[in-house]
DNA sequence: TGCCAGGCCCTCTTTAGGGCCTT
């Protein structure tokens, strides 16, 4: 059996996770802080962190909410070496994030900026919050706190710091692929939840989850 | 703190509007 993907139960997977300096690059923002954070196998195999300087101001209700001061960044490397940095640590792997859509495109803007080529985007960008509303509905939010508090997922820190965040989505993205696994079992094969059944399954209609975990093995096993 | 934006989902929908989630 093959996975188009080409990977196996023991894939890479890079959850990463930004502090920014507002909502969206297209405004002006920036990334303040980067996490990277590897799973592989079941288990966090890799941590990368670093804050960011990119001249950009950060607003006094953001240090309040991650507590990144301008000071900080003054003495942080600058925003496109942490990049050239982060993605040689990242490597090919598949990108998982919280809300993926934000760090896409903060992902793109920084890479951009930095002249790095984004190919890890290239191949997908799994979502734990579309996931989660689709395998967690009696959940109060999908907000990755309250995630957090509803399957009692490990302490990791302060919320709001990028390591902290990333190693949280982490052992959500380990809980689904476990819950995955244990409620489509029959159906899902060796190659357990990959990052690709994880892609199709977070824009499948919730009803039909299992009609979708059948559609991919059907294409696997071609 | 709650706007801003962007992408997505849901429904009182589809020629739309409002809510969720991220900093």
């Amino acid at each position: 059996m093959s996975s188009p993907d080409g990977a196996g139960a023991s894939q890479t997977l890079a959850v990463i996770d930004f502090e920014t300096t507002g909502m969206s690059p297209g405004m002006g923002a920036r990334a303040t802080e980067i996490a990277a954070v590897l799973v592989r196998n079941g288990q966090i195999v890799g941590r990368y962190q670093s804050l960011m300087r990119s001249g950009a101001w950060v607003p006094p209700f953001i240090t309040q909410l991650t507590g990144i001061s301008n000071a900080m960044l003054e003495a942080a490397p600058a925003a496109a070496e942490v990049m050239r940095e982060v993605g040689e640590f990242i490597g090919d792997a598949p990108l998982v994030a919280h809300n993926a859509a934000f760090d896409r495109g903060f992902w793109r803007a920084e890479c951009e900026r930095a002249d790095v080529a984004p190919p890890p985007v290239d191949s997908g960008f799994a979502c734990t919050l579309l996931l989660a509303r689709r395998l967690y509905p009696e959940a109060p939010n999908h907000r990755l706190g309250t995630l957090k508090a509803f399957h009692e997922l490990p302490d990791a820190g302060r919320a709001h710091r990028a390591l902290a965040d990333a190693e949280v989505t982490a052992h959500l993205l380990l809980r689904m692929q476990r819950d995955v696994e244990r409620r489509f079992e029959d159906q899902i094969g060796e190659e357990g939840a990959t990052h690709a059944l994880l892609l199709k399954l977070q824009r499948a209609p919730r009803q039909r989850l299992g009609d979708c975990v059948r559609a991919h093995r059907v294409v696997c096993a071609a």
